[in-house]
DNA sequence: CCGCAGTAGATGCACACGCAACGTTCTAAG
DNA sequence: CTTAGAACGTTGCGTGTGCATCTACTGCGG
């Protein structure tokens, strides 16, 4: 069945308020911290994983980015120092983007400027119910 | 207040969704009328407009694109006879972007497999009352 | 009528990203 | 053990996009 045109704008109106709060996020990280938020993002997942270090394949799903899109970045901030790159014992293809002291400090930095910005740019625009309505639904769309 | 790592997570989940379902979107589309998201999107905007034109400003916001990433994107879009530029009488530094009679073809052939991969990527993945929940909590956002 | 800030659209430039291809390494089937 | 196929990360290449800037035009205030 075609959708209806209110069915539609549900769909736009998804699209445009995730790149509004993305861009929202951008912006902040970005005049605090000169932080982009792919940069960020990245900072985030190592210092959430254990050993502070994580596949460079796991690492790029998890940012919604292509391997190669992923190696460029992870150039980048190892040209800042932000993160190194160890081999993995395990599996000699395999390497590990690590976290490095720097980099620990840095996504600490900026942390609170991202969490301000998602409370105030979305959950703060939200009622107390939407957020765990939200998450339901985001389950139902098989999004992990 | 620091958002819990669960409304965190509903962050994350947002941004996977939109970047996931926008992905099949733009699957369908380039695997069936070798045509990319942006452009669809454009000449859709365009054929659902009075005259089947729009402002190249007006229509840049819409599509939310940078007003120069538009002139690149009509570009392309003129190259292929889909759309053509028109002074504007009232505006003489300004532009519409029209339709042109080619290009009211191509989207009319290419709308069914984009309402079709909404229905399908989408709204089938959602309970009934979930769509109009979605849409109050987008409104609730701010977005337009 | 003039001047001046603001807006529309185009362009030079830089850059982030994806795809395809490549070398290396792992894994499974024979 | 050998070999075919897949997986990992990187690289060359093409491309889509934004920012800053430019020109042309508008419209407001003097």
């Amino acid at each position: 069945m075609r959708p209806t045109s209110e069915e539609l704008a549900v769909w736009r109106l998804l699209h445009r308020a995730q790149v509004q709060i993305a861009g929202r996020l951008e912006d902040d990280l970005m005049k605090a911290h000169d932080l982009p938020l792919a940069s960020y993002e990245v900072l985030l997942r190592l210092s959430e994983a254990p050993g502070l270090r994580l596949r460079m394949n796991d690492l790029a799903h998890r940012v919604l980015l292509s391997r190669s899109g992923l190696t460029r970045l992870v150039d980048r901030l190892q040209r800042e120092g932000l993160v190194s790159r160890e081999a993995c014992e395990s599996d000699a293809r395999g390497l590990y983007a690590v976290l490095t002291a720097q980099g620990k400090a840095r996504v600490e930095e900026a942390t609170p400027v991202y969490l301000r910005g998602i409370r105030r740019h979305f959950l703060d625009l939200l009622d107390p119910d939407d957020v765990g309505r939200c998450r339901e639904m985001l389950a139902k769309l098989g999004v992990v």
